[in-house]
DNA sequence: CCACTGACTACTT
DNA sequence: CAAGTAGCCAGTG
């Protein structure tokens, strides 16, 4: 398994978001040291939420919405940021302006 | 090595 | 604003 450092940052990262704020992969990525690896964030979050114990429910998209693509993993991400205080507008959009976990600025 | 994929993003139509 | 396109890069077969 490949254990390079985007990844252990990426990692640390997510696991490191507080409760009630979000992040997206772009910002993540380019926390991580790489603003390309987007999508890299993605399959970190598919392969390693579950054994990292990784809040994977706090990264959205750019936009501030949820990019699962089941049915179910949007209802189940959902529900989890409702319980810490993250609001939605009617088009399930998250305000990432308020919400976005700003500790590097 | 090549082709394809993905819980992405920014830019263009 | 919606849909299409290009760039991105590790994992997989």
């Amino acid at each position: 398994m490949s254990s390079n450092i985007f990844t252990h940052k990426v990692i640390d990262i997510i696991r490191n978001i507080p409760e009630g704020k979000i992040l997206s992969y772009g910002i993540i990525a380019y926390m991580a040291g790489n603003p390309k690896g987007a999508r890299r964030v993605s399959w970190i979050l598919h392969s390693m939420s579950e054994k990292y114990n990784l809040p994977w429910w706090r990264v959205v998209n750019s936009k501030g919405i949820i990019s699962i693509k089941t049915e179910e993993g949007i209802e189940l991400q959902k529900k989890k940021l409702k319980k810490e205080g993250v609001r939605f507008t009617e088009d399930c959009q998250i305000d990432l302006n308020f919400y976005v976990w700003k500790k590097f600025k």
